[in-house]
DNA sequence: AGCACGCCGACT
DNA sequence: GTCGGCGTGCTC
């Protein structure tokens, strides 16, 4: 008989003992029982007959992982600390490969820059690419994959958002047509197998996919774009926190992958490790204006100005606000109170659609009130605007002019934002207003005017990525206008002099941020963020001193604070944090396996302090 | 005494 | 993650 220790596939278990006739291989898959229940489970290695009783191997599936995978998983299981099981948990197994070769043809112009940028990125294993927006990364990443394909190798490209980037899609299935593969959490169930289908038959063979896509199982991978690294989304949002930029590095110098970063407004992570390549100016030859307009968040007349002349020379406008619903607060003018989600610390926000008050945690959602809850006084009033009162405000103002909504309200679909999109290149609408989505690599052809509202707030978190991620948002938005000959941005704030001192000059931004974070923040420190939930407050507070006492005593280890998170309460559970420093990452994972522990949830190289 | 519920630890 | 054992507390 032998004995293996087998990884149940997404069970957060340590590897368990089981019995086989067979001699098993190091990887694959099989079926067993645990608890009668049958379950997928992941051979990680042969050992001695053990002294309990072992149940035996149900069924050997045709499936294992591949060497990439494999490695990935063992590397998430040590770096986030998290059961091995769990990361194989987030893999897509292999059942076969079958290699294919075809050539493409078409292949970008690429200008004298262009291709000393190429250049520099086959000379260095990982380079980053630190491109203007509109300087012609595309045609580069293009190019690059090209050359990996035809070599018959397999290319990744990630993206923040793939969903949200129809455009990207089209352009490099332009290039690689059915070879390329769109993969990201949501695809459907029936998409998903046919694409797995035709990637394990070599058909497919170029990847562009969202976070999710790195756990797929490449055979033959030789590249890796990690388009738009400086974005939050490729970190996890659940346990394990993982971020699948670290992760395409990590694979990147294990298994020999070339890896592209690339970004308008680079992390300064990135730019601190890697070799950059600096990508200047516009492909499209353009002239951009700032305005700053140091005045609280809404309309005015400077604004109302921009959009008139904007709409009179038939041009269209994007307006930023990264604030949903109608109102984020309805405040009793009496007693102070605003109306608060009975199960999370966040005030509901005004949604007149529905006519309801919104939680945008929890989802909860009630009638909107007529008098205040605290004082039962009717003098209700509504605070900071949103994007559907924008747009009713607007509408006021432009009668006549086609107004659309832009945020995770409206589109709610694929098509939905393929409509909208596609009604605004063909000029059906006017004026988009929305939030982030608006941000993300869509090209507008004929917008002139980009108004940024509402990023004071942004600058105010309590996180040492406030200044660069409101930047980084503030120039994506303007990178949207002006692809047409000449664009105007708008920047609205009563911190707008931020804007003033670095638009367009991230060069200098990151070097005064590196000033700022030095000794204290990445690239310089590492930190770690240890969340401890409970719906028993008492119980959390206590977890939270018990994993500090543990703490307290370990070198180089700086607890740089802890206590109430800044939203004390998300669907009725009391958060409490401990937040952790150091210039090394082995007191980190000593900290996180202390936190495991207790049942607490660490967060490596954190992004979200909140 | 009998049963529902919730907590917590074990799962090979 | 999830199942089941066990303690608590409510009801008959």
């Amino acid at each position: 008989m032998n004995y293996y220790e087998i990884a149940i596939i997404g069970a957060n278990l340590a590897p368990l003992t089981y019995e086989s006739q067979c001699v098993l291989n190091e990887f694959e898959i099989v079926t067993i029982k645990l608890r009668n229940k049958t379950q997928n489970g992941c051979i990680i290695k042969a050992v001695p007959k053990p002294d309990f009783k072992t149940l035996p191997v149900i069924e050997r599936l045709n499936l294992t992982f591949t060497q990439l995978q494999i490695t990935l998983a063992k590397f998430i299981s040590y770096y986030y600390t998290c059961e091995i099981g769990v990361s194989l948990g987030l893999f897509e197994p292999f059942s076969h490969y079958r290699k294919s070769k075809c050539s493409f043809i078409k292949a970008p112009n690429l200008s004298p820059l262009q291709l000393e940028a190429a250049k520099f990125i086959k000379k260095n294993p990982i380079s980053l690419l630190f491109g203007d927006t509109g300087s012609g990364k595309s045609e580069i990443y293009i190019s690059l994959i090209r050359e990996y394909l035809n070599l018959g190798k397999q290319a990744l490209f990630l993206m923040p958002e793939i969903s949200l980037t129809p455009q990207m899609q089209e352009r490099l299935e332009a290039y690689f047509g059915d070879s390329v593969g769109v993969w990201h959490s949501k695809i459907t169930p029936k998409k998903k197998q046919n694409l797995l289908s035709e990637f394990s038959q070599g058909k497919i063979r170029l990847i562009a996919g969202a976070r999710s896509a790195l756990f797929l199982p490449f055979s033959d991978l030789g590249l890796i774009v990690v388009d738009e690294e400086h974005d939050e989304s490729y970190k996890s949002n659940s346990d394990p926190y993982y971020n699948a930029k670290d992760l395409a590095i990590y694979i990147a110098n294990k298994m020999g992958i070339k890896c592209i970063l690339g970004s308008a407004t680079p992390s300064l992570n990135s730019y601190a490790k890697f070799p950059n390549f600096r990508l200047k100016g516009r492909f499209y030859a353009s002239q951009k204006e700032y305005i700053y307009d140091h005045s609280p968040t809404g309309l005015n007349e400077l604004i109302l100005g921009e959009i008139s002349q904007a709409l009179q020379a038939k041009k269209q406008v994007i307006i930023f606000l990264p604030t949903r619903a109608n109102f984020k607060f309805l405040i009793c003018q009496k007693c102070g109170q605003s109306m608060q989600c009975p199960y999370c610390s966040i005030a509901l926000s005004l949604h007149k659609k529905n006519r309801a008050m919104r939680c945008h945690y929890c989802g909860f959602a009630c009638m909107i009130p007529s008098v205040c809850a605290q004082c039962n006084s009717d003098m209700l009033e509504s605070r900071k605007i949103g994007t559907s009162e924008l747009v009713a405000q607007i509408k006021e103002y432009f009668p006549f002019a086609s107004i659309a909504k832009f945020d995770r309200d409206e589109i709610t679909t694929q098509k939905k934002l393929t409509t909208l999109l596609k009604n605004f290149n063909e000029y059906k609408i006017d004026i988009i207003v929305g939030t982030q989505m608006l941000s993300k690599g869509h090209d507008y052809h004929n917008v002139s005017l980009a108004i940024i509202m509402g990023l004071d707030e942004h600058l105010d978190y309590s996180d040492y990525q406030a200044r660069s991620k409101s930047l980084a948002l503030a120039m994506q938005v303007a990178g949207r206008a002006g692809r047409a000959n000449y664009g105007r941005v708008i920047i609205q704030g009563l911190k707008c002099e931020f804007f003033a001192e670095y638009m367009d000059e991230f060069d200098r931004f990151i070097a005064d941020e590196m000033a700022v974070r030095e000794g204290l923040y990445p690239p310089f420190m590492r930190l770690l963020r240890i969340k401890i939930e409970d719906k028993d407050e008492s119980k959390a507070v206590s977890k939270m001193q018990q994993i500090l006492g543990k703490l307290k005593s370990m070198a180089e280890l700086e607890i740089v604070g802890y206590g109430k998170c800044i939203i004390e309460l998300i669907a009725s559970k009391h958060r409490y944090q401990i937040l952790l420093r150091s210039a090394t990452h082995t007191p980190l994972l000593k900290a996180s396996k202390i936190a495991r522990d207790y049942g607490a949830l660490p967060d490596i190289d954190p992004v979200n302090f909140s």
